[in-house]
DNA sequence: TTATTTAGTGAATATTGAGTAACAATAGTT
DNA sequence: AACTATTGTTACTCAATATTCACTAAATAA
């Protein structure tokens, strides 16, 4: 059955990857200038195709915006798995686990994707959408107050602490660039640091990422400024 | 000359309430669900009128959009001024002017504007407002180095450090609604004093904001969620 | 080799939404 | 009242862009 010991992709796999370029190609776009602002045309192009050959992997722009976020939502699952199983507080849950995902985010789709423009899914398939981020959102809240109880985090209000985070991680999109000084590494641990450091029950009082260490380098990429 | 002892305001500035009322109506939308998703057909129905007599006012969608970005910034920059006029250290001039800026947007415009999508100004437009936004910016990182010298904020990494704030206060867009159990007084206070606590020298044992004080209210608006 | 399936192209087609022109109503002026 | 300027409307035009269609080339299977 299997030729070349499986070293050759099949016809299967390479459609499965080809959709998972045009996603990740998509999510890359639809950060920056938003889904409304991105014509298939631009995606197409990216890839080094004509647009009609997209349709062969996905149903239509509706359909590809939902998979970007769809896809966004599964590493930030994942990413929160890894951070309660290997955290030992609320805090260093949400640390570990928010680092990782934004570290993925930015080096592997470019940027993260969860930014939600109200009313761009078309009519009803917001729903499953909407429904991920609220658990995404409500695990977070979860680790909040598991780290109030613990002792980690100070008594904070878990909505707004996770609005807190969110907002920082996300408009990471704004202003990252893989060009730019700051490895993907640095720059996660640096803002997840930062951040949450807004909510530590002991907040150091030093910052330790590199970032902050070589407070001299006051440059970072900026792409879309003159 | 003046009739009604001036009781009944001119033509020439009915005309120009008309336009400010047009401003802040699209400014609200806009930051919803981004200028390229939203219509000015959109933007006329929430006004009770067609988007023809938008035309009156405004010259074009882009010209709109331009000047809610403008009054954006000079909302922007007036309340920086109040701050650095009334703190006393980097952190409570950048606490003060942050807190005022994000309540008056919230309040006035229904939420911050700032959001400058990439490629959503026209070809050239863009160049202005990206010098307001970076001169802004510039403001704010100066005021975060001012807190390190003065030694009311710990040793961050600046750029870093107003990113992450501006995100924080940027994404109030996403999950603020006048409608919610939250004023706008509120929000902006417990919103800023947990984001800055981040890069604060001397972070509190506990939070001051009232949102914080109640932490059992676990519940917020959410417009856009089932 | 020959047939069949898969991937992709370029040219239609349909829809959306910005912007315009011609007219209607309204208010202020003489 | 008659005249004029202002504000708004209805009914378009036109360009951009999503989506579909008919067809070609390449890969795989028989």
């Amino acid at each position: 059955m299997s030729k070349w010991a499986n070293a050759v992709p099949s016809r299967a796999e390479q459609t499965d990857n080809k959709r998972k370029a045009i996603i990740r190609e998509a999510a890359r776009v639809f950060n920056r200038r938003g889904s409304h602002g991105t014509t298939l045309d631009d995606v197409a192009e990216r890839l080094g195709v004509t647009k009609t050959a997209l349709y062969r992997y996905v149903n239509n722009k509706n359909d590809l915006l939902f998979a970007c976020h769809e896809e966004a939502m599964e590493i930030a699952n994942e990413h929160l798995g890894i951070g309660e199983r290997d955290g030992s507080n609320g805090l260093e849950k949400i640390r570990i686990g928010m680092t990782g995902y934004l570290r993925t985010m930015i080096s592997d789709m470019g940027v993260p994707v969860l930014i939600l423009e109200e009313n761009a899914l078309a009519d009803g398939t917001a729903g499953p959408i909407i429904a991920l981020r609220d658990a995404f959102e409500k695990r977070l809240r979860r680790l909040v107050e598991e780290g109030i109880r613990d002792g980690s985090i100070v008594p904070v209000n878990p909505k707004l602490a996770v609005f807190m985070l969110l907002g920082a991680v996300h408009w990471v999109t704004k202003w990252y660039s893989p060009e730019g000084p700051w490895t993907a590494e640095q720059a996660s641990e640096a803002l997840i640091e930062l951040a949450t450091r807004g909510f530590s029950a002991q907040p150091g009082a030093a910052l330790t990422s590199d970032l902050h260490q070589s407070i001299m380098s006051f440059t970072a990429a900026r792409p879309n400024e003159g």
